[in-house]
DNA sequence: AATGAATGAGCCTTCATTCAT
DNA sequence: CATGAATGAAGGCTCATTCAT
């Protein structure tokens, strides 16, 4: 009976994984806007109501896949740098993680500021949203020991984190709009010209 | 006669401005995928079909909002500074001119970044979404003429700017979207944090 | 006092037939679907409203619009042939005045056959569908005449028109849809066929 | 399983064809301009988005209806006259098919004919419509396969049989019309004059 | 007489969701 | 567990018509 019940959970898992890269790869194809549970199922080899048996609604598809996307994430920065490294080279390896993760997933970059409705949070539950905000503050986390280890107090490292993840994110949401053609500009050669920037600015007590 | 069309005029407009006003309530409370002609019409006092007379469609009305916020930016950057100030005076002034503004206006930035259907243009006519990019472009003009003030060449101040717009950028979206309060910062001061080091790191050579 | 009710009058009749020209044009353009109160109005240099103070509604229009045709289409007939010719050349001659008109006219059919909705008679008040149920019968009676003076009875002739009315009818419907393109043919020789064989079954005595 | 499948399939297509009755029932009612989605929705006993489970959009109800409409027209052209019969005999018994099956449902003609945005071919596609037009086509073999038998030529046969058919189309409109009362004449009588006459007509050369 | 603003009913279509089977 | 049918609400948009001015 155990042995069962567990064989049915695997199952379960597995086909809850499988709407999940459906929904992922629908994502992918149409955008967020234009994924319907019709467009998901089908791509899963289902049909639309059996969706419902694996996810509460529509806001839930969304909140697994961000789930995945981040933990995605996280295997990538982890993934990235040697820790024996010196300690600037291992948060320029660290931060080029998860920049390099959302400049060649840019709907990753979609997925994490949706729920944001007109850019602000929403059908998440609350704890959800905490739960996901913490993977992604786990992220970063490496590049703010490392700037620990570069002699920054953990204030400062944190400061110095945020706006680190900040020009990052400008610098994505620019190129993914093409507003930086406007410019003439490559998000990633400005990016790594601002970490090359960094020690100067440390050096000369900025963040202080 | 003359006065009587005049007069036609002014109250056409400001139907048409009282309608945008509408619009934008409507965004604000219901968020950009939220908003439909219906709510719009309802928030104005008007049935759906009248909004037609003074909009061509849906993408119209947004196209309508976004170039007058564009307009109101570039107030706000030609209002701040004295051109006779110290060019990173100037700098200072003009750059917190934009990002006051979208800081003190944040549904002025998803309108921004809307077109952007999971964040990527559309919708516009390709000359509309020209000029609107022209705009922008525009409120960022003076932060370059003060970047070649303090002795930029053209190239590196264009860089520089655009640097300077993403940095800006992202710590608005972080905070609009209450992701930088996960960090327990404050746009605002990494902002001019941003701005106080930017002489150093431009005498270290770094943009060069 | 009575010269300037009759000049006004004369200018209501003016405008009146101004916007029917209109309206002509644009079913001309637009075909019966396409047209709307404001292209006709606009198509005139008028405001939708003031339609409304030459016609009833949309439909009264159409039927004034129908009514102008059958005046044109009587005066091409009667244009037609001269009443000294031989009664086959004559009934020819007025046979080719209507046909002609209708085969360079194909909207004046489509007017003819619309108030028929899913071809069948609506919109108009009976009365003006008696009105002008005559006036398409008057610009048929001139055959009707002719076939009488060629020998044959008046209940022959009646029906002798009948069948050339339908035959007429059925070539322009298909010339006009297309459909006699599938069959590699064209109305007008045909219905000259049609006419040029008519003696020989008439003498063969199967009309009577 | 199999039977399942079966069934399934059976159950779907009278859905279908319930729909497609309820269509034709509005059509009949309110004409074809008439007809809405919504309209044919109620009639069927359905709410309008179940309609999309089986048509996907309007136009393929029309088209639906009109192919519906044409096998029927030639089941009764196939059933009618004997292979053995005289030419002529064979003639009359399939140009009474098509005439009298469109006498006896004149919404088949108005359907055949609408396409036909004020008369004109519309709303279909290219290749639906291509088929359509044969199908028609094959409906009026028989009697053209009968003129050749009668002796005539291939392009006389053709020449004869669109005349018979363009003869027969106006004759029911008319009558369909009810413009054929102000002659105070029948259609199927005039129809059968026709063909009576044909020979005669042949005979004498006149489609030579 | 004409305008111009506005209405209200309607159109086709899409889609998340439910539920009996 | 999954299906397949269906719903109901909503979406953008059009248009004949009305009416105060």
């Amino acid at each position: 009976m155990q042995a069962k019940i567990q064989r049915q959970q695997a199952l379960n898992d597995s086909r809850r994984a499988l709407m999940l890269d459906a929904a992922r790869a629908v994502f992918q194809r149409l955008g967020i806007e234009g994924a319907s549970i019709r467009e998901i199922a089908k791509a899963a080899g289902y049909t639309p109501g059996a969706i419902y048996s694996y996810f509460e609604n529509k806001e839930a598809i969304y909140g697994a896949l961000l789930a995945e996307s981040l933990e995605r994430l996280n295997a990538a920065v982890e993934a990235a740098g040697r820790v024996e490294a010196l300690p600037f080279e291992l948060l320029r390896g660290k931060a080029n993680a998860w920049f390099g993760f959302y400049a060649a997933n840019p709907r990753d970059l979609d997925l994490g500021f949706y729920l944001v409705q007109g850019l602000q949070p929403r059908g998440l539950s609350a704890e959800l949203n905490n739960q996901l905000n913490d993977r992604l503050h786990d992220a970063l986390r490496p590049c703010e020991a490392a700037l620990q280890a570069m002699g920054l107090a953990p204030q400062a490292a944190l400061s110095e984190n945020t706006a680190l993840f900040a020009h990052g994110v400008g610098l994505l949401l620019l190129q993914h709009t093409g507003r930086i053609r406007m410019f003439g500009q490559d998000a990633t050669v400005l990016f790594a010209r601002y970490l090359d920037a960094l020690p100067g600015r440390l050096a000369s007590g900025a963040s202080a």
